[in-house]
DNA sequence: AAGTTAATGTTATACAATTACAATGCGCCG
DNA sequence: CGGCGCATTGTAATTGTATAACATTAACTT
């Protein structure tokens, strides 16, 4: 029944992904004595302005768009701070970066992403990760970080045959 | 024990990893009515210089060098044609493109990468494949791609402390 | 207040990928 | 053979993504 799905329920209370978002990102600063300064606070909320993946430059345009004319630099280091604390998802084979619904909750995340509308939905497979993790140590390999991204198309543009 | 793990081996014949890529990419082609035309044919064996994912200007660099001069449509190109066709796997949080061990076997790939040596070595691990396409099913998401990428230590840079 | 570190600003550049259009090569039909 | 159609390659320009290097400012520490 997947009842946690905003992402790719037909519709939901979006505000409350984001002022869930917002205070977990504020208490997960206060707890580990992280600074959530203005622009990381910022980039964090265009960010959770929807389910759709930013790219950084978007980020960059929408920042300029309210005055602050960052240069790229800026931009990126806030993503690095949120990737680095859990806040934020990098989803690299968009180059794009999508807010993390878990964070503080130390998981590792699936993320699915449809072509069709571009919508991205994060999933926590606890079995996933150790049958990843068992694959690494009969290899021998000490995993740092785990890339789990599945492309294709979300329920709504599979049905209405939208393909991109 | 895992016996096939050429990457990861301390030392493999390298010649031979080269020869099989190669010669499956000549039959693939064949069978299939593809024609490896001399860039492709060079792309392809400049990524099987190493198990070390290469960046496409990388490729470029190296085919100038040789006095081709090629630009960057000519090898993105040809790297589509080879990662269409499944003789090369896109490292997405690279990148980078690295050769696929399974040619022509019909396979999803996951793909270790050290971030102390960079070398990327590429597993098939089917429950691993049905996990995921068991997880999209429950969430009625039709699948086109998966990326599955593991970043960490190799056994050899575990060891001896290398850590980038 | 002075020293120290974290965060941001600035400029420039490196690296990755695509667009648009021209030229060439190659198989096929008449 | 000559002309057509399609795949491939060439070329020029541009766009997008990300980082390097160094200066400046803000915030915490003593
Ligand atoms: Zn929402
Ligand atoms: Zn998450
Ligand atoms: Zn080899
Ligand atoms: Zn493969």
């Amino acid at each position: 029944m997947n009842a946690v799905n905003p992402a790719f329920a037909g519709s939901h209370d979006h505000r409350s992904c984001i002022s869930h978002a917002l205070g977990a990102a504020e208490r997960l600063c206060a707890s580990q004595g992280l600074r959530l300064t203005a622009i990381r606070r910022r980039v964090l909320e265009l960010i959770w302005r929807s389910h759709r993946p930013s790219g950084a430059y978007e980020l960059l345009g929408q920042l300029s768009a309210e005055g602050h004319k960052p240069s790229p630099p800026t931009v990126y280091r806030a993503l690095d701070f949120l990737v680095a604390h859990g806040l934020v998802h990098k989803v690299s084979s968009r180059n794009a970066y999508v807010g993390c619904m878990h964070a503080g909750q130390d998981h590792v995340a699936q993320i699915f992403i449809c072509d069709g509308c571009s919508l991205a939905f994060e999933q926590a497979d606890g079995a996933l990760d150790r049958r990843i993790r068992r694959n690494a140590r009969d290899l021998h390999f000490h995993i740092r970080e785990q890339t789990v991204e599945i492309a294709g198309l979300c329920p709504d543009c599979a049905e209405t045959g939208r393909d991109d």
